[in-house]
DNA sequence: TTGACAGGCAACCAAATAGTTGCATATTTC
DNA sequence: GAAATATGCAACTATTTGGTTGCCTGTCAA
């Protein structure tokens, strides 16, 4: 499970968009997925495979259709072991800055 | 202040490597990050630059040498405004299967 | 059983990306 | 002022990426 694989995955704005698509309503099959979409069927698989092989998206037959669900379990991880490392700093760095301000305040 | 631009600047991990050894270490040199890496001194200018242009990365020069600063707010936009929406998903999908274990259980 | 529908596979193409090398510029330091 | 240091700029290359098209396979329904 590479983070690096969903960083990059996460990279590219059309997957963003076909994981929003997902988060709208789950479960849905490859051909409601291009609806709308200026690209072909085709790139579509990709992207999705993509997002299948950072583990983002979950598939599962159902007769001739491919349904396709959100996985969150790997962006939460990105937002906790990544992310929350940043975050922690700016904290810091925000309660720095407060206690600059108290001190030179009065 | 583009998504877009973040994103992207984070898929690369040499660049994510670079964020860390500003978290480590804020306000390094350019030849300061670039010490025992295996990639030129051009290569890690270039990421530096993307870094900046996503706003992730904040410089300034001191004589010859330009200082280079982490700018942890666009970390912080992307886990509010879009991993925030992912993890919502994932505390009503834990919440959900919860009720149904409880409603199985006895 | 014969279409029609849903999707997969493979080859190909253009643009973006990550990297290199060589040379130029500005700032210290001796 | 000259050498050394720190970085920038530009051109070039190889690989990756996002996309296309054409054809094949499996499933459902009349």
């Amino acid at each position: 499970m590479s983070m690096d694989a969903v960083f990059k995955a996460l990279a590219d704005a059309s997957r963003r968009q076909l994981l929003d698509r997902l988060h709208d309503r789950n479960g849905q099959a490859l051909g409601e997925l291009c609806e709308g979409l200026k690209m072909s069927r085709q790139a579509v698989t990709k992207h999705l495979a993509i997002l299948e092989g950072a583990n983002l998206v979950a598939t599962q037959w159902r007769g001739r259709e491919k349904l396709h669900f959100i996985n969150p379990v790997p962006i939460n991880d990105i937002a906790e072991r990544w992310i929350g490392k940043f975050e922690r700093g700016r904290l810091a760095a925000l309660s720095a800055l407060k206690k600059n301000l108290e001190r030179e305040k009065p």
